[in-house]
DNA sequence: ACGGTTATAACT
DNA sequence: TAGTTATAA
């Protein structure tokens, strides 16, 4: 039946927009600005503060996005506006991002979704439309279960008398009369091939996930739903607000004929706008009477592809399976004469942004177990026009404001040309930007209780760690405060298993690296070895899920065994730390690209730019050895690296046989206590590794964290 | 002085 | 490959 489905009718996909989402949300906050023409702005010393959302009230006054509130205020006097909370000095969007979290969390039981923004949100409903087909048997689809759906191209107005007698209704009449004329072509629902027929269910899903969003949030949406994201997008906004649009393929052609290309999602810029120019054509539908081969060798392959289905309707992105951001990061700019000219006020506004991001980065650990490893840093220097004229990265091995905002310093301390001695920082700078990605799964609290504890031991007996202990905050980097007083029962059990594990790891070094070399044989043959513990992987499951909240679906898997799966020890995690413990300066390696900084032993933000040849030389690298496995690790790569060595040492430790490495990790609905997830087979999770794995694509993948499951499971013994 | 974010493809 | 920039929303 896949096969007779009609080619770019494949899938059932909606996109789902919440309506001028910042007012709703403000909104609810105060619901004195309810059904008002009303804004949201940032800032306000500045002609009143940019807007940044818009209610549909407002719209009708002329009102739009990036308005200043005073100007907005001129074409409608009656204008209330929302402002955007401050903190650090900045905007801060927390309030927008956590109503967000609310809307997916509800959409998620419906549907696999992905985020596309803090306001959209994409989703798959192919195997649910599959699933209901089946359960509603031979039923007649009625027009009550389709009460806020548009169907594009509906009612079909061949004659002028038609279109005089729709321009008599009303726009619902309208509405209800197309969708009518739809509904009684659709074939019997037990012909579950129909692709109408599934945008239909798909429209019906839809409805109730809408209600079901509105009466769980209070946030009303529009949705868009067809057979791609493409479609989808541009359906979702054919009847907005708090509507939605059903957009069958067979309506493309004349929607497509009228069409602005710059309307379709990713022609809305510069290539848009080249495809006009170059092909000199207005609308998309134009783009359908050029060959592959003529669109290719104006926009390249895969573009040239792309537009030549798409100016068909068919579109083949999937919906990834992603709730979560994959970055997190906070900006500020720094317009005209506010620009940023002396170090002071640089290094002021890095510390303001560190500490948002600190408490964003926190925040995320702890509900959705995952850690960033990268700190991005960019600049936009006064006179220039791109949003950042500069950016470098460099390790993020601490949620710590203060190391984040030194770090950050440092590696853009080379763009200063006044001299080292002034207090100047030329040129100005208009934008700061700090950013934290390249996620991996969060030691769980009791990990992360053992690292902290493990660490305390190495450095107490091996790095006399002295005098110049900087700033308070620092001192904590640093790892001067020593190992709890009172050993928590986890500590206190540990150390016997640390005991245990030094001396085990002494006598079997061989053995260690046999397993270390083939990290995926390992698995399997634990695989093997415990071949359905059902049982034990849910209860570890449960351990895991109660020390954070996992909400999303997506994991993470061991991409190429050559970075991540082997191990280092303890020593080498503790140079992680001391290679960043305080940095001034930032250390180009030409051959990869990345900047790290680098450490003269003092703390802050001083001045001295001399960088001592003996830290070029020594271990400024991104890389480091791994003193277990003699590896090369990257810096930011080093913790899962130890927490991996550190599971196999913890593992070694234990006298009598453990069931080992359950497979628990690869249970899809990882810990979400929400989302159900029909794996569908299109779901680039069960397929789709963006780095090529080297050798064979195998399917299953490893866990990441292979500590975390046998550390549970231990729990769950005990 | 069209803000603050986020994502992804292209480029190097 | 990985990092940076460009583009879009």
């Amino acid at each position: 039946m896949e096969q007779s489905m009609d080619y770019g009718k494949e899938r059932v996909v909606a996109l789902v927009d919440m309506d001028c989402f910042y007012v709703q949300v403000e909104q609810r906050i105060n619901p004195e600005l309810k059904n008002k023409p009303c804004v949201v702005a940032q800032y306000k010393t500045w002609k009143g503060g940019g807007i940044i959302a818009v209610s549909y009230e407002a719209r009708a006054h002329g009102v739009t996005r990036n308005m200043w509130a005073d100007d907005a205020k001129k074409l409608c006097p009656d204008l209330q506006v929302a402002r955007v909370r401050e903190s650090h000095g900045k905007a801060d969007l927390t309030h927008y991002r956590d109503a967000s979290v609310e809307v997916i969390e509800v959409m998620s039981r419906f549907a696999v979704i992905e985020r596309a923004s803090i306001d959209e949100a994409y989703m798959d409903l192919s195997a649910s439309v599959k699933q209901r087909l089946r359960s509603i048997e031979d039923v007649q689809i009625e027009p009550h279960l389709l009460t806020s759906t548009f169907v594009q191209g509906y009612p079909q107005a061949t004659t002028s008398q038609d279109k005089t007698e729709d321009a008599m209704l009303d726009n619902d009449a309208v509405r209800l009369k197309g969708l009518g004329q739809w509904l009684a072509s659709l074939p019997p629902t037990t012909q579950m091939d129909s692709a109408d027929l599934q945008l239909a269910v798909g429209a019906i899903i839809v409805e109730e996930m809408r209600a079901a969003v509105e009466q769980c949030t209070g946030f009303q949406c529009s949705a868009g739903i067809s057979h791609n994201k493409v479609l989808a997008k541009l359906a979702c906004g054919l009847n907005k607000p708090n509507r939605q649009t059903v957009l069958p393929l067979s309506s493309v052609t004349q929607l497509f004929s009228s069409l602005p290309i710059s309307k379709i999602r990713n022609l809305g810029g510069k290539l848009g706008a080249s495809i006009t120019e170059t092909m000199e054509v207005e609308n998309i539908g134009e783009l359908a009477k050029f060959t592959q081969g003529q669109l290719a060798q104006h926009f390249g392959v895969k573009t040239g592809q792309w537009l030549y289905d798409l100016c068909r309707g068919i579109e083949f992105e999937p919906v990834k399976p992603r709730q979560l951001p994959k970055s997190i990061g906070c900006s500020k700019n720094f317009p005209g004469k506010t620009s940023l000219a002396t170090k002071d006020q640089v290094q002021h506004w890095l510390e303001q942004l560190a500490l948002e991001l600190e408490e964003r980065l926190i925040k995320d650990r702890d509900m959705n177990g995952r850690v960033a490893k990268l700190l991005t840093v960019g600049v936009r220097l006064a006179g220039e026009t791109k949003p950042s004229s500069y950016s470098r990265c460099c390790a993020l091995a601490r949620y710590e404001a203060s190391k984040i905002s030194t770090d950050s310093y440092a590696i853009i301390k080379s763009l200063n040309c006044a001299g080292n001695h002034q207090q100047a920082w030329s040129p100005p700078l208009t934008l700061l930007h700090l950013s934290a990605s390249k996620f991996s799964d969060a030691p769980t609290a009791s990990c992360r209780g053992i690292t902290r504890f493990l660490r305390n031991d190495v450095i107490s007996t091996q790095i006399p760690l002295s005098s110049h202990s900087p700033s308070a905050s620092l001192a904590i980097n640093n790892q001067q405060l020593p190992t709890p007083k009172r050993p928590g029962m986890i500590e206190s059990f540990f150390q016997n298993v640390v005991k245990r594990r030094q001396d085990h790891v002494e006598l079997s070094e061989g053995a260690e690296n046999e397993l270390e070399d083939s990290g995926e044989e390992e698995r399997t043959d634990d695989k093997k070895s415990l071949p359905e513990n059902s049982a034990s992987t849910s209860s570890s499951m449960q351990v895991t899920s109660s020390f954070f909240q996992k909400k999303s679906a997506e994991k993470k898997h061991f991409q190429s065994s050559t970075t991540t799966a082997d191990g280092s020890g303890v020593a080498s995690y503790q140079m992680v730390e001391d290679s960043c413990q305080s940095n001034k300066h930032a250390v180009f390696h030409p051959d990869k690209n990345t900047y790290t900084p680098t450490s003269d032993g003092l703390c802050g933000m001083t001045e001295d730019s001399s960088v001592p040849e003996s830290t070029l030389s020594l271990s400024s690298d991104d890389h480091m050895p791994c003193d277990r496995c003699g590896q090369e690790v990257l810096a930011w790569e080093m913790p899962e690296h130890t927490d991996y060595h550190f599971a196999q040492d913890l593992q070694n430790s234990f006298s009598s046989p453990l069931p080992s490495l359950s497979s628990s990790n690869q249970i899809p609905a990882n810990l979400s206590k929400t989302n159900v997830y029909p794996r569908s087979k299109t779901s680039p999770l069960a397929t789709g590794s963006r780095k090529p794995s080297s050798g064979s694509g195998r399917q299953a993948k490893k866990p990441k964290l292979a500590g975390t499951v046998t550390l549970d499971s231990f729990f769950k013994r005990s």
